[in-house]
DNA sequence: TTAATATATGAATAACCGTTCATATATTCA
DNA sequence: TGAATATATGAACGGTTATTCATATATTAA
């Protein structure tokens, strides 16, 4: 648990960002996806019901942001979450919209 | 901690909804000033540096959201922190950012 | 009731962003 | 090397949204 008292302003801007990443029902569905295992790009596009190029376009943002890693596997690419915390940040928010 | 494999994809639109008003740096810094404590729309605008008319667009957005409240004293009319989630919220995401 | 103070709100503008489309890059296999 | 497959990427379009400006509403004090 961080102790916010001691978060400078500069942070702010960067936590905005964080949850900004969180805030679009394409991305969210991508981690949500992702939670379940790992996925080649196609396959999420699929699963998805999504162009391959918009569900590419969103997994670079989420790498960016650390979210998501990926590595390559003979021609496909597999994404996989990053860690933990997304899961957890994930959780926090289904917490406050199911009570 | 929610159990995210039950899921339905109705909520995840729901979810991606809440992130969106996180992921704002005015209502970022907004809800960080009602971290400290409670404020007045003017008071928050001052001490954001802000309009009062832009601070209180924002707080009917991070009221209608159910992540803060508000009372009315006198003239004022005062706004506080919903509940823990909020501060739980918060600190996953500052989690995420500086490690 | 009238003036002053505090907040809310609607319309308009500007900036941002997700998707699409076309195309480029990278890998594998013949 | 060339064809096929998988993914990435840049430009453009359309929709969303935060701020500003003007004004409305609500409360208090005189």
């Amino acid at each position: 648990m961080s102790r916010y008292e001691t978060v400078k302003e500069d942070e702010l801007y960067d936590l905005a960002e964080l949850f900004k990443v969180f805030g679009d029902s394409t991305r969210i569905r991508i981690l949500f996806a992702l939670l379940e295992k790992e996925f080649p790009v196609g396959d999420l596009a699929q699963k998805l019901n999504m162009t391959q190029s918009a569900v590419s376009h969103q997994l670079k943002i989420l790498k960016h942001s650390k979210l998501v890693g990926n590595r390559r596997e003979g021609k496909s690419i597999i994404y996989f979450l990053a860690d933990d915390h997304v899961r957890t940040i994930l959780s926090m928010g289904i917490d406050h919209i199911e009570e």
